[in-house]
DNA sequence: CTCAAGCGAGAGCAGTGCTCTCGTAAGTGG
DNA sequence: CCACTTACGAGAGCACTGCTCTCGCTTGAG
């Protein structure tokens, strides 16, 4: 029903994922800032104006590179973690981590779009929302999955965040005990952090096997989540 | 020496942070995008051009105000742990990790420009590695004082970590065991990423009562860089 | 007192996001 | 098959940006 309904709309979506490709391009080499509607018509061989009827503004334009930056970035965790998928959760946890660490370092400027400082006035749409928690629910997952199968250490939680803890709980994953819930939201805040402070720059003159220190990094973490530290290498 | 020495050079140092008070004051109300030189120069009543007196670039005025940003945290982290430095560790600990929170939440443009993504081929010239490190020598003197007076937990860490452990311990605290100087760094990138998380709307339907949570999950991480745990509330 | 240096004003260039109008091509209803 | 609406690309234009260059005035050092 969506294909071939005329040669029209066809060319319509050529054209739209043409202009995406072409200021992803631009989006890679010089940052969100530096994407320009014009060159990125110029480049195109169109006049800037034309490019209007496919997105009605630059942040329009932006918010579908974040879309698609949310999803190739979910799809690279998920690829990563399906490869790892016969073996424990910590691995898998670990296994995830790096990749979206991989998929930061490959893709800087994206990822600082999505998880950097937000564009200026920008708040994400809804649509946004979807694509942004794939990575998070997936995490949720991996330790959802340990819960089952060999239990998960809890830490107790203090009186005053309880109320928080059981509501994130059923929000996210109801068959997790609260402690649990809440040291995933963390721990997700934390590995991004991590990456946060890798890609711009913070570590500079300071980490140098940058790789090694994530990787061990983001296993404590996951004992932090109850994954059991002492699995097999 | 550097004071009255000219009317010339007061007039000088007196319009150059009037130019950067303006700046600031649209880069906290617009985000650094929005942060046009004209604009700032329209408002102080001159002509463009004359800001170029000042500032060789706009980016040069970043540049600058970014300095100040990490002067102006550090100082805020500074007068927290001062105004707790009866306390134990762990609450000083605290109360410096809800100073930077209270600090990114009441600046979150400059926040975003100095821990947000680096403007576009932005590299940090070595004028802002001092001010840049103000936080996290506070942390690391906190860790060290506690490991001076009660000592701290350590948990080992693998060995393909060790000489990169022993090196870092080296330039940030020698008298802190390899192990905790580690943690340290993770620590501080962890802090970033709640923070960032909050700021940037990552929370946003997710976390409500983000103070709680963020007090929580900093205790936490001070646990493992080994300051101890049960300090009395 | 002289004179180079510092400074503000103005014009100007190349670039930007965005709007509007105007022909033309494509698809639709009669 | 033909008229008509709709979608689209082109172009001109507006207001804005960072930045450069030139021109005079002022200032402070020699």
């Amino acid at each position: 029903m969506s294909t071939a309904q005329g040669a029209r709309a066809r060319a319509r979506i050529e054209v739209t994922s043409a202009i995406k490709d072409e200021a992803r391009r631009q989006l890679a080499a010089e940052g969100a800032a530096k994407l320009s509607l014009r060159a990125v018509a110029r480049e195109l061989g169109m006049v800037s104006s034309a490019l209007y009827r496919y997105f009605p503004s630059r942040d329009d334009l932006l918010t579908a590179l974040i879309i698609d930056a949310y999803d190739s970035l979910g799809e690279a965790a998920e690829a990563a973690h399906a490869a790892a998928s016969d073996t424990g959760p910590l691995r898998r946890w670990v296994a995830v981590c790096d990749a979206v660490r991989g998929w930061a370092l490959g893709h800087p400027h994206e990822y600082a779009l999505i998880y950097g400082s937000p564009v200026p006035g920008y708040t994400a749409p809804d649509t946004t929302v979807r694509a942004a928690s794939r990575v998070g629910l997936l995490l949720t997952r991996i330790v959802r999955d340990a819960h089952r199968s060999v239990g998960v250490a809890r830490t107790p939680i203090p009186v005053e965040l309880r109320p928080e803890a059981e509501r994130l709980t059923a929000d996210l994953a109801p068959d997790l005990p609260p402690e649990v819930t809440m040291a995933l939201v963390a721990a997700w805040a934390q590995v991004y952090g991590l990456i946060g402070f890798e890609l711009f720059g913070q570590f500079n003159r300071v980490v140098e096997d940058r790789e090694t220190f994530f990787r061990y990094s983001v296993s404590r973490i996951a004992h932090e989540v109850g994954l059991v530290f002492p699995e097999k290498e």
